[in-house]
RNA sequence: GCGGGCGUAGCGAAACCUGGUUAUCGCGUCUCCCUGUCACGGAGAAGAUUGUGGGUUCAAAUCCCAUCGCCCGCGCCA
């Protein structure tokens, strides 16, 4: 006999069928036992009299979380027994044969709550666990299938999803680096990728035009309740295009996404507004404003694109630096302040976030495609010829080969992904997290190696080194 | 690096300010009873070095010092 899922359940009433599942809830009343069997679609009242039963005595023994098969008739349930507050509660398989397919430890915690409650690292130690929550299955259930909209709508309209590579090299300025060591290269170090930028941007030089790709981006920073080191971002380019364009395409993408998967969320505001950095900071006091009408409604969203941010600023040392991403092009009517390095202070530079109830869920540009003006931008930062051309040499030259005009998007996907769940923390719709200070519970990583791997890396570790 | 909060059974909490008999409660666990429950119910039981170390005191979960751990925020995050 053919296994059968439980949610397909209501339209087999009266046939003998096979479930397999988890120990939901028993409720014992001696000579009846109810058991809520769990599987991946749904939960099912199965109802079990042991002394029916072949195995009687080791079905009594049947706690939470076991792992069963059960065959057994589906019937419907008397009038008086209907539990309306359940989708198969009309329903219930009455047991004919069961085999325990595996016995389970009593569970560190109560997973038939939310998980609130329960301390983070316990949660965290053991996530196979937290996750057959139904709040944690939901999260990840709906991150497939923002991902899948995503996927489906790109590709319908012409983009490709290209892998880029995650062993890379260590850049200067943004955030700090994972490094690889290389055991071929003693002594050099690969670094995993903040962002896929350049990599995308080389892309569009090689006639790809439109590209896409669900990137894993790693940053050695402290984390919060929106950040952690290792998150998933949507990485976006398109040759030949506007700011427009881009801002355009992304809109309705998360429209579709929203209108289509959630028709329950209220989009507050179509389009979506749009400020500038000066007048987000003069009206709000933040570049990512918070501009629900009613910020108690757990469905409405109100999107906002904050546009013309200026492309410099002075660090604590009184050097200029990007604000964004170094990457970026002027707007086009201060490509001349850029090529002169006039009036650094006030380029603006076609840069667009997108901003979602007070969350920075994504930010995008317009690139700098001519190599001469994307030098005048590392020389304001006060590169001298010789380090421009070791970090951004590949770059410059690769863009004398023919680059067309691109621009694109980067967004956050956990952080939208958790918004639209309504999490406070975006571990809630990643499958396994680290902890506050970058660790996996679980796993127990980061640990130490053998001596063995340290030697072959030629790497030696200095003690109490903090 | 800085600031704030927290640490008591498997989980969640109370008692701490104002020291005092056997550290309380809920969930869970174990044993027994129960053929219509659905967070089943009933009877009983086990389970705690009060994070760790030190100090004050006749007496410390409680006061003091140190230390470790976790969470949130700031810095940081192209």
């Amino acid at each position: 006999m053919e296994r059968i899922l439980i949610k397909d359940l209501n339209e087999k009433v009266g046939e003998t069928v096979l479930l397999n599942g988890w120990v939901d809830v028993r409720r014992d009343h001696g000579k009846l036992i109810f058991i809520d069997l769990r599987d991946m679609s749904g939960k099912l009242q199965v109802v079990i009299i042991p002394k029916a039963l072949e195995n009687g005595e080791a079905i009594k023994a049947i706690r939470s979380e076991w792992v069963l098969e059960i065959e057994g008739e589906v019937k419907k349930r008397p009038e008086s027994m209907v539990n309306a507050e359940d989708p198969q509660g009309a329903i219930e398989v009455e047991a004919k044969k069961i085999n325990i397919l595996n016995e389970a430890n009593t569970p560190p915690f109560d997973i038939s709550a939310d998980g609130y409650e329960v301390g983070d690292d316990v949660r965290l130690k053991y996530r196979y666990v937290d996750l057959r929550r139904a709040r944690l299955n939901k999260n990840i259930v709906n991150r497939h299938k923002v991902i899948k909209f995503i996927r489906d709508y790109l590709d319908e309209r012409g983009f490709l999803e290209i892998e880029t590579p995650i062993l890379t090299k260590s850049t200067p300025e943004g955030a700090r680096d994972y490094v690889v060591p290389s055991r071929l290269h003693n002594g050099k170090f690969y670094a995993l990728p903040q962002s896929p930028q350049q990599y995308k941007q080389l892309l569009m030089a090689s006639g790809f035009e439109k590209y896409f790709q669900i990137a894993r981006c790693f940053r050695d920073e402290d984390t919060r309740g929106d950040r952690q080191p290792e998150f998933t971002q949507l990485d976006l380019e398109m040759s030949f295009v506007k700011e427009e364009d881009v801002i355009a395409l992304n809109e309705a993408l998360l429209i579709n996404l929203i209108q289509t998967l959630m028709p329950e969320k209220k989009i507050q505001q179509i389009p979506f507004l749009r400020v500038t950095y000066k007048e987000a900071m003069e009206k709000y006091g933040t570049d990512r404003p918070d501009l629900r009408e009613n910020k108690d409604d757990k469905n409405l969203l109100a999107f906002c694109w904050v546009i013309d941010f200026p492309f410099f600023e002075k660090t604590d040392e009184g050097k200029w630096t990007f604000t964004h991403n170094p990457f970026s092009a002027p707007k086009p009517e201060h490509m001349e302040k850029l090529m002169a390095k006039d009036d650094i202070a006030n380029i603006l530079a076609a840069q667009y976030d997108i901003a979602l109830n007070g969350f920075e869920i994504g930010g995008g540009s317009i690139r700098n495609h001519k190599p001469e003006a994307l030098k005048k931008v590392f020389e304001i930062m006060g590169f001298n010829e010789e380090s421009i051309t070791n970090n951004f040499g590949h770059m410059l030259e690769a863009f004398s080969y023919g680059i067309p005009p691109h621009g694109g998007i980067a967004w956050g996907l956990d952080r939208l992904v958790s918004i639209l769940q309504n999490e406070p923390n975006i571990r809630e719709v990643i499958a396994f997290p680290k902890t506050g200070d970058g660790r996996d519970f679980m796993m127990e990583a980061p640990s130490e190696i053998s001596s063995a791997q340290l030697k072959e890396l030629g790497i030696e570790i200095k003690k109490n080194s903090k």
